[in-house]
RNA sequence: GCGCCUGUAGCUCAGCUGGAUAGAGCAACGGACUUCUAAUCCGUAGGCCGCAGGUUCGAAUCCUGCCAGGCGUACCA
């Protein structure tokens, strides 16, 4: 008997109890938990039948509950109030959970409802002139958790990375380099070439306040780029790869992964054909200006104070492509080249306008797949004055922030360590761990409209709600079956009926609901549900470890009990912590 | 001005498809390691749920108005 079954179970029974009752049988009835274990281990609100038997639900929860006896699955039956609240022998409770979860393994908590369903996010889009910072991490973690979500829900996912690869802010690090760079490398300085790249950004716009006639020799560079000057292209490839080979090891160290790479200099043209093909069909039209625009339709966006209908420019009068004419072209290839039902964004909140003319447009040229294109918007990502300050501006670097956060870890294992037992390497691959993990956590901890306050001091807390928190906790399950005995775990021993105190069922309950918060956190794309959840599943268990005995208990039956009940807990953790990019570990 | 988001304990946030006494973490204070890792656990204290109306048997949750902050408001990305 599964999860579900044991709850529909209840439902039977409690439908049955109400056809008696009052020849009724309801349909809307949701099962939960009380919200103390003592009064049961599930609870039914009566409220839904209070409108079609037209009585108090308090009267419905009593007279239902009357017509009720235990069985060999419900032990007991009590009333408070308004709801029914259900005891269930603990030996079909704890038996039935883990034996459900033990099946699963780390399918747990996963479904099919996405199945046949191909769907791309499309995250984290930097530009190729500076390095990534903390807003590109949060937009990181948070794609690949959306993405795990989807896999986990059956979905076919493909993780795509757009690329701003053009543009006048490329050409800045470009001359600048040219200028002044004097032939240096990343090899030559020792630096991560996205770093690098970045340095030359910096570099010319210090030059630029000092001789503002850069800025038209930067256009000038741009205007070489775009007619081909084979030299001009020459140094933009180089620098470009210097970025991508520095971009692609903090992509690696966090953890994050691509299926495919869209890069807007190979579609920015074919978005000035898509206009072009859009003016034949009157789809855009000239301004006066002479820019080529789209109208906003009147019902969803209004109108300008003179009575006029917004517009989108979409094509330059001279020309020149802008950012929205190359999403157009981008967000049509990927639809092509992959077949997708469902297309996700994960781009800032900043630019929920972009999108809703973005995806009005795509309507509007006549593909119905526009509706199933969905911007994934996320807070920003705020500073305190005066903090975590590097060198480049007022920004947190990706790279200072992940190599800080591994420099913190190893000291707390070191610490943990003092004989020295630990080789390096061990101590590192532990650190990377950890240290990444708290990164993710606090970043995918709050829900994705929460704007973050960044504080330097509680993002690198281990204590709380935390990634290490639950990884240690993992960590501590894991210690306690290394030193099980052989064949302790012997589920055929194991008498889940001797389980059942208080911390017992508060655990358990965590890993019921687990699939469930799977579910709310995909329909959401939330992953903070995920966190939320894995920290609650993370505290029961500590609060369980601290009060009970596992290896030490009474008898072998219990032990073996127990030793189920953790298992199954750590494979809720490591699942929970998986969907969120976080890794586990056995030792910490 | 208009649009979207946010406002809950000193701080950071859950709860927002209405239902059992409004929860958690941090910070503060007091306790628990000869016992499976104390990166842990237990306890104390802390709240006109921004304000005012309304709907309801019942509102942090839904509706209206207002106040405060953030973002956006298109030829930047």
């Amino acid at each position: 008997m599964s999860v579900e079954q044991l709850k529909n179970t209840i439902f039977a029974k409690i439908g049955n109890a109400s056809a008696k009752a009052f020849g009724h049988v309801p349909d809307a009835l949701e099962i939960g938990f009380p919200p103390n274990p003592e009064f049961g281990h599930f609870a039914v609100g009566c409220f839904p039948l209070a409108k079609p038997l037209r009585r108090s639900p308090s009267e419905i929860a009593r007279r239902i509950a009357e017509k009720m006896t235990g069985d060999e699955v419900i032990q007991e039956i009590n009333v408070a109030g308004p709801y029914i609240n259900l005891k269930v022998w603990p030996q079909v409770l704890f038996g039935e959970v883990c034996r459900t979860i033990f099946a699963a393994g780390e399918g747990y908590g996963g479904s099919a409802v996405g199945r046949g369903k191909r769907v791309m996010v499309e995250y984290l889009s930097p530009n190729t002139n500076k390095p990534l910072h903390l807003g590109h991490l949060r937009n990181g973690a948070l794609g690949m958790s959306v993405s795990r979500l989807l896999e986990a829900t059956g979905h076919a996912v493909v993780k795509a990375n757009l690329i701003n690869d053009r543009g006048v802010h490329i050409c800045k690090s470009m001359l600048a380099w040219q200028e002044w760079g004097g032939g240096s490398t990343p090899e030559s300085e020792g630096l991560k070439g996205d770093h690098f790249v970045g340095r030359w950004y910096v570099r010319f716009a210090q030059e630029a306040e000092k001789k503002p006639a850069l800025e038209s020799e930067v256009q000038k560079m741009l205007q070489s780029w775009e007619a081909g000057d084979p030299p001009t292209v020459k140094l933009w490839e180089t620098m470009n790869n210097w970025v991508y080979d520095g971009f692609a090891q903090t992509y690696r160290q966090f953890g994050l992964d691509f299926d495919v790479f869209y890069y807007e200099s190979d579609t920015y043209k074919l978005g000035k054909d898509i206009i072009q093909k859009g003016i034949e069909t009157n789809v855009f039209s000239k301004d006066k200006q002479g820019n080529t625009v789209f109208h906003l339709p009147f019902d969803e966006f209004g109108q300008e104070k003179g009575g006029e209908l917004k517009k989108v420019t979409v094509l330059r009068p001279d020309g020149t492509s802008l950012y929205i004419t190359q999403d157009i072209a981008t967000s049509i290839v990927k639809v092509t080249e992959h077949n997708l039902d469902f297309s996700i964004y994960v781009v800032g909140s900043e630019q929920e306008y972009h999108f809703r003319c973005l995806f009005e447009i795509l309507s509007a040229l006549g593909y119905g797949w526009a509706q199933h294109c969905y911007h994934l918007s996320y807070g920003m990502v705020y500073l305190p004055e005066g903090k975590m300050k590097s060198r480049e501006g007022k920004i947190v670097d990706a790279d200072d922030l992940i190599d800080a956060m591994q420099v913190l870890a190893a000291d707390e294992i070191r610490q943990r360590d003092p004989e020295g037992r630990l080789a390096l390497d061990e101590i590192n691959a532990r650190a990377e761990k950890i240290g990444i993990g708290a990164i993710k956590f606090y970043l995918l901890r709050v829900r994705p409209t929460q704007s973050i306050n960044f504080d330097p001091a509680e993002s690198i807390s281990f204590d709380g709600f935390t990634g290490p928190y639950c990884q240690y906790a993992y960590a501590r399950i894991f210690g306690i079956l290394a030193k099980a005995p052989p064949g302790a775990d012997d589920r055929q021993q194991a008498a889940f009926a001797l389980l059942g105190n208080p911390e017992e069922l508060l655990l358990l309950q965590k890993l019921i609901q687990f699939p469930e918060e799977v579910n709310n956190a995909v329909g959401e794309f939330n992953p903070s549900r995920i966190a939320l959840h894995i920290f609650n599943t993370a505290k029961a268990f500590n609060q369980f470890y601290n009060k009970h005995p596992v290896l030490h208990a009474a008898d072998k039956q219990l032990v073996a009990a127990r030793l189920a009940l953790i298992q199954a807990t750590a494979i809720v953790l490591k699942k929970g912590l998986h969907l969120l990019g976080l890794e586990v570990l056995e030792n910490m």
